[in-house]
DNA sequence: CCATTAAAGGATT
DNA sequence: AATCCTTTAATGG
């Protein structure tokens, strides 16, 4: 692959108010990669050599428990960057980052982030108010947790992969990667079993669609006022 | 209200 | 055919 053009990272949020030469410098030091579905991006506790742009695709980022268990921090969108260990002081990475779909990236070394930082002052806002807003949400993440009953929890995972990957069709918002109901109880801290009981509940009442690794929602919002419902 | 266990059928590779 | 995903029911905290 030889040269991306430097105005189609302008409009991605990491990148916005940079100057057209300076975004065409850091895509220099870029390297794109191709990871199929279900390869690791980077491992938990490995050493930070790079960190991450997702151009395409879907990323599951994954935290492993002491005992093996897994829970899923957060899906990463298309034009988010993932793996920036070095922006919060650390060199080697928290977690598992895993292709969620076929997925295409670019990839900076580690050791080139100090100088990008220093000198695109623009970048650096750009990923730090990134990290503030990560923060935000896995406290937001905790008070849930602690707080709701799983049907909330549920219907607020559903909802948020929606709104961060929906695709719009004829019956409804379709999340927009094969996800299983595995993949949803490690999001919202319950069992399979409870989420495809709540899934098949729901979609009686034809609040939703879903087959094998797909949903579709089709009423979100009842669904919203399920999960924010307060007794 | 929810987790666990078990069992069985369907889908995917 | 083997494996993975989903549903359903029963039981108990």
């Amino acid at each position: 692959m030889s040269r991306l053009d430097p105005s189609l990272l302008a409009a991605l949020p990491p990148f916005s108010g940079m100057e057209r030469d300076a975004l065409a410098a850091m895509l220099a030091g870029a390297k794109p990669i191709r990871q199929p579905k279900d390869a690791y991006i980077f491992r938990q506790g490995e050493d930070a050599h790079a960190f991450f742009l997702l151009l395409d695709g879907y990323v599951r980022v994954v935290k492993l428990a002491p005992d093996g268990e897994q829970v899923i921090v957060r899906f990463i969108a298309s034009g988010e960057l993932l793996g920036i260990a070095k922006a919060i002081g650390r060199d080697r990475y928290p977690a598992n980052a895993i292709a969620a779909a076929d997925c295409v990236l670019l990839a900076w070394p580690s050791r080139s982030w100090d100088a990008i930082v220093a000198a695109n002052p623009g970048f650096a806002t750009n990923t730090y108010a990134m990290v503030g807003n990560r923060l935000l949400d896995t406290q937001d993440k905790v008070v849930e947790l602690a707080t709701e009953r799983v049907e909330q929890r549920v219907a607020n995972a559903v909802l948020n992969l929606a709104r961060q990957t929906g695709r719009q069709t004829d019956e409804g918002t379709l999340i927009d990667f094969r996800i299983s109901r595995q993949d949803i109880s490690e999001m919202t801290g319950t069992t399979l079993h409870t989420v495809s009981r709540l899934l098949s509940n729901w979609e009686t009442k034809g609040w939703i669609k879903s087959g094998r690794q797909r949903i579709t929602l089709v009423d979100s919002r009842t669904l919203a006022t399920l999960a924010t419902a307060r007794d």
